[in-house]
DNA sequence: CGAAAATGGAACAGCGATGTTCTACTGCCG
DNA sequence: CGGCAGTAGAACATCGCTGTTCCATTTTCG
């Protein structure tokens, strides 16, 4: 009844939309100011194409940030982080969010986000908050640096993931950067002791 | 004899430079796409003026570029990086940095360097030479944490200063992002207690 | 004051990206 | 086999930014 905008009829479409959105992201995670052109290059198909399933390149980018705000949701549920000590859970949280890769470029870069039109992008997602209800259940647990606050904690973490990720991709092994990643999160959120 | 490209003969020549070139990098630190319309409104000068100082747009980058290097070279002087215990001389220069503001988004951001032409630009700077050295030295010393390569400090170093600089424009004081990020630099770059 | 320096603004051409339309080709399924 | 969904590619108009030129005006300074 023309309700079917998510799901398609032949299966064609919705493999298509999948390596557009995929090529966007990670051309666009490299430099945010590609050509569709590219983007288009990138996954494979013509430009008009990519037209037809993004009439507007704002479309494109708002659909590429559902899409990732769809991943982070995944690898949140999949950390679970209402499980056991906060401190542990925040550490399983990093571990699924570094892999989440060339998105977390998008989430990071500012100059995505200016061209941002998107309504939903400034309230919190269901991710944000289970991140934020449990970084302020470790303050109140003391697993977490009570002087710092919620916002804060927050912040490291997706600047140490950042920072990370471009070691990842500076040469470094997968592995090392995780863990550099991880010791330091604790280290710099953990309670003091 | 055409050798004065530093200094002007007027002065009104080198008022205007760093008029542009301040608003330069007050407008591409928010957005890196800005066009040079939006720098010269923002200097409060004619958009062709631009054009005078800096026949092309990559000369202007360079150019803020360039400026930028030179104010990190004097805020690390400043921070008189080989003056008493790594940490806290670390410290010092995490508050000089925090002083440049604006700047550090241009540093930070990728889709500036990805527009870089600029020959000196990957090369170390004195200023990176030193910083280098002030925190090999405080592995040593046994202040800084051993168990992170020096590489990774500076980039925590740096991302510690974006975070906290984002939080300040976010609203915040000034003086409590820059307590929440010497504290937290502290706890994750200073030796294991 | 008066000349030289510096500027603002209009006007123009060029370029690359965008978005649209149309045609022809491919592969799939009934 | 024949129709149909999906696609590529060419062609086109449009738009905003860039870089340049020219001229009138203002500012600076001797």
């Amino acid at each position: 009844m023309g309700m079917d905008t998510a799901v398609s009829s032949t299966g064609a479409r919705a493999r298509t939309r999948r390596a557009i959105l995929d090529a966007g992201t990670a051309v666009l995670a490299q430099n945010p100011t590609a050509s569709l052109a590219d983007v288009a290059a990138a996954a494979g198909v013509g430009r008009t194409t990519v037209h037809r399933y993004f009439a507007e390149r704002s479309d494109l980018v708002d659909a590429i940030g559902m899409d990732v705000l769809d991943k982070i949701g995944a690898a949140t549920d999949r950390a679970r982080p209402d499980d056991g000590p906060a401190l542990t859970a925040l550490e399983r949280i990093c571990q699924e969010y570094f892999e989440l890769g060339e998105s977390l470029a998008i989430i990071f870069d500012e100059s995505m986000a200016a061209t941002w039109n998107w309504e939903s992008w400034e309230e919190d997602t269901e991710a944000d908050r289970a991140l934020a209800r449990l970084v302020d259940r470790g303050r109140e647990e003391g697993t977490l640096d009570g002087r710092l606050d919620t916002d804060w904690i927050v912040q490291v973490l997706w600047s140490l993931l950042y920072v990370a990720w471009q070691r990842n991709r500076g040469g470094d092994t997968k592995h090392n950067a995780l863990s550099l990643c991880l010791y330091t999160l604790r280290k710099s959120v953990g309670a003091p002791s």
